[in-house]
DNA sequence: AAGCCAATCTTGACAACGATCAGATCAGCC
DNA sequence: GGCTGATCTGATCGTTGTCAAGATTGGCTT
């Protein structure tokens, strides 16, 4: 009754709050999902008073933030994971879109802190480019015969397969796609199906209907 | 009859409150943004006690489902707009993504709402399906040549199209696209340029850079 | 016309939240 | 051994969503 789980008795000083935190945070999310997650809540299930936080982090924002951060990291993380188990045919964008859908099906709370946090400073995270998921898919498309000087090209279509996946991503939990998702075999099924649809743009007249 | 809003010697009986507090939300979503939202705070611009809403709505979110619930209409009927000024080529569904966009980027705080409401429902609101914006993208694709009797093929398509447009539509602000958005001349030519990328999951092994 | 009902709105209250501040506590360095 | 600065607590403020109890009134019944 006295507090929650990780350490022994508490010194006064956490060795590591932050730390604690975060994980905290991580807990909470998976458990209570989105809606339960407060920066007294997180406080709580770390064991310490609700001013504590305020000395690791200027913000519950802050604080979301450095959650949004390590979900990136996992992110990219299981897109690599599957796409080193794919075949090395050619729908390996698909395979890529399937894992950042998964992570999010898997992980919806994480996700949608991820994304938020995003929007709200209105960029992506740095890190997704440098090392992250971002790179990946720029990778994998320069492997399926992008030109990679071709900076402008590439750009466009990372960031337009990107989009995609976030628009799968958030819409496939409806549950009018239920009955068309058990018609196609499951979930995986539905997804590839989603993403193999997405040439319906192109303005190349009549399209085959799969 | 009489009107709704401000500094009236208010006759203890709104009249329509519903409509107002509606009205009062919308106002506060242009003005504030998404963050200025709360129950309180729409009273207090409608000028009723905060407990005057829950005459009305069960809940918060319930006058949140009401304001998103007038965010699909004047979503369909821009759509509708778009297509009718649009030439009747062959590219009306990119035509119809760019409009979806757009209204998200002018009204980014009512379409946040709406789309929170249908996560939270876990489906597309009902309204949508029948005569909305849903309806006019499964027009356009029978428009576009796909068999209208191919159920599952049609409805994959459309589900692809919304996930395509949605993603985008929360994506486009990152500031990073601003340079690349510049480069292609301006934000409509950006959309159109993503939308066509969007063939890039077709497992047709190379494809062409733009 | 009188009277009552039920819908409507207000008042007042509650718990929980984010945030801030003065002060208690403790680690590490002089 | 004592000081300094980082860390944590407790108390508090303003705000939020929500509810119960009371005030007010339009409209139906007689």
């Amino acid at each position: 009754m006295e507090q929650a789980q990780l350490t022994e008795a508490r010194p006064y000083h956490h060795g590591d709050l932050r730390r604690a935190l975060v994980d905290a945070g991580r807990r909470l999310l998976e458990v209570e999902g989105g809606a339960g997650i407060s920066l007294r809540a997180v406080a709580r299930e770390a064991g310490v008073s609700p001013a504590a936080p305020y000395h690791h982090f200027r913000d519950k924002s802050e604080l979301l933030d450095a959650l949004a951060f390590e979900g990136w990291d996992q992110l990219a993380e299981q897109m690599r994971a599957a796409l080193a188990e794919a075949a090395p045919g050619r729908d390996r964008l698909v395979t890529l879109g399937v894992a950042y859908v998964r992570f999010s099906r898997m992980n919806p709370a994480i996700y949608r802190v991820m994304f938020n946090c995003s929007q709200s400073h209105e960029s992506m995270p740095e890190k997704l480019r440098d090392e992250g998921a971002y790179r990946l898919v720029c990778d994998t498309l320069v492997e399926s015969g992008i030109d990679p000087r071709d900076e402008v090209g590439l750009e466009l279509a990372a960031v337009a397969i990107w989009c995609a996946a976030h628009g799968v991503a958030e819409m496939v939990g409806f549950k009018e796609f239920g009955p068309l998702q058990a018609r196609l075999g499951g979930e995986e099924a539905f997804l590839r199906a989603i993403f193999s649809q997405l040439d319906l743009f192109r303005p190349r007249s009549a399209v085959a209907a799969g």
